[in-house]
DNA sequence: GCCAACGTTGGC
DNA sequence: GCCAACGTTGGC
């Protein structure tokens, strides 16, 4: 089993949408990085964890704990020609970009990247490297576990 | 709004 | 295949 940092905008799909959901899962679309594309398409499966990180808000962090709740499938946005996530080169026939369902689990207390930063377990963090601005990336066992201890704990 | 860092594009 | 120009991300 894996784990995942996910970052979304808060003002496009917040922790709370997703909780609100039916069966709190919604689609993540969007990811138009070939990289991220590539850690969806290649290595995610249905039960691995999933940080949810709020970004470009007023206090950027995670802001609650998901699971991939499906495989990998063609995200519908690149077809769609009103779309902000459309893509002329796509084609129903040869899709580009991949989404996969993700399912809220777990609130918890919000963890602040300030307060990611002070955490020495998270030092290696993907995310927390200099110029780190990929829309997914992996986190290993023993980030998740500070995290979500960290999580529980509350503030 | 600024700007560092990174990714993509396209001319050559 | 190189690389300059441009676009995007995202914290501050």
């Amino acid at each position: 089993m894996a784990y995942w940092l996910m970052k979304s905008e808060p003002d496009e799909v917040s922790f709370d949408d997703v909780l609100a959901a039916p069966s709190k899962t919604v689609a993540w679309f969007g990811v138009r990085n070939y990289q991220a594309r590539n850690f969806m398409r290649d290595q995610m499966k249905a039960g691995d964890g999933v940080l949810f990180y709020h970004s470009s808000c007023a206090v950027p962090g995670v802001a609650g704990v998901a699971e991939v709740a499906s495989g990998p499938y063609p995200d519908a946005s690149q077809f769609d020609p009103k779309s902000h996530y459309y893509d002329p080169k796509a084609s129903e026939e040869q899709p580009r970009w991949i989404s996969v369902d993700v399912k809220a689990v777990e609130e918890g207390s919000y963890l602040p990247l300030s307060e990611m930063r002070t955490m020495p377990e998270l030092e290696d963090m993907v995310l927390l490297q200099k110029g780190s601005r990929l829309s997914i990336t992996p986190v290993t066992a023993a980030q998740w576990k500070a995290v979500l201890k960290r999580m529980r704990a509350g503030g």
